[in-house]
DNA sequence: CGGGTGGGTTCGGTGAAGCGACTCGGTCAG
DNA sequence: CTGACCGAGTCGCTTCACCGAACCCACCCG
């Protein structure tokens, strides 16, 4: 996203989103916490380039938002994880996902809802769980299909 | 953001990110929460190039997230403000701002923060009021400089 | 040996963002 | 009446990020 970067802005938003405010880096963040982690299928779930996707990878891990670990030796291949920081950003995607749904509903209903593990309750706008209280995060929800 | 869209994707963070995902619109929301309303306020403020501030707006304004109003007659003169669809982007700009305090802390601290109207609390992880547990939203909340 | 697979790298073209200058309606000071 | 100024854009050129497609390489399998 950076041509020129924020850096003339003293704004906690400002710096976040240069870390992950560039074309696919939440797409991929959503992507990895809905539990895909090769190259491969970033590629084909997402449309992205692979040059593009290389590179976003990259700064991801970097900024110790994703971890590159090898899941195979012969040949080496590596899978991409959340990090802890990488798992806080899951509220922003929650929200960004309840204002689409808002706003921009697909006829189908939300494709893909995250649940929370056990009870079933989908997360609120406070992030608690609409079926018991529970506070929700990303430890204790899943993603669910349709 | 777009240059190919995530219309492939299915999905709330998707859509949620074809709308202000593009670069600067998150940042001209937050502006505008923050009570900067007028085009040559941006351009000082963001740094941002005057056509590409036209296009955003225009955009913004076109799905119905900012509201273009005259403030004045003798010459017209617009200001834009925040719709309740735009308001309730806020969620989403208080965790990228928390999570970007969290890990991008400014040595001064954080610059401006979004505290409870009276009581002066600041929203936590599930924006309530930290003081007095209120839920906080756009509408309780105001922002403050250092 | 020949094809397949996962995970990339390289490269040319395109379109969006950046930069600076210009415009236009109107007000105001002298 | 003239010239300066202001807010809010528009215009034209340049540059750089993204796209698409091809290519590469290590290794496995038959």
């Amino acid at each position: 996203m950076l041509r020129r970067d924020y850096d003339t802005q003293v704004c906690s938003i400002a710096r976040a989103l240069e870390v992950v405010g560039e074309r696919w880096s939440l797409l991929l963040v959503r992507d990895v916490v809905f539990g895909v982690h090769r190259f491969e299928d970033f590629v084909e779930r997402l449309g992205i380039t692979r040059s593009v996707l290389t590179a976003r990878l990259e700064r991801l891990v970097g900024e110790g938002v994703l971890e590159r670990r090898p899941y195979q030796e012969h040949p080496v291949r590596h899978e991409y994880l959340l990090t802890e920081k990488g798992r806080q950003l899951w509220p922003v995607l929650i929200h960004l996902a309840r204002w689409g749904d808002t706003h921009y509903p697909s006829p189908e209903g939300p494709p893909r809802a995250f649940l929370h593990t056990g009870c079933g309750g989908a997360p609120d706008g406070h992030l608690l769980c609409t079926r018991c209280g529970a506070p929700l995060d990303a430890a204790n929800t899943t993603s669910h299909p349709r």
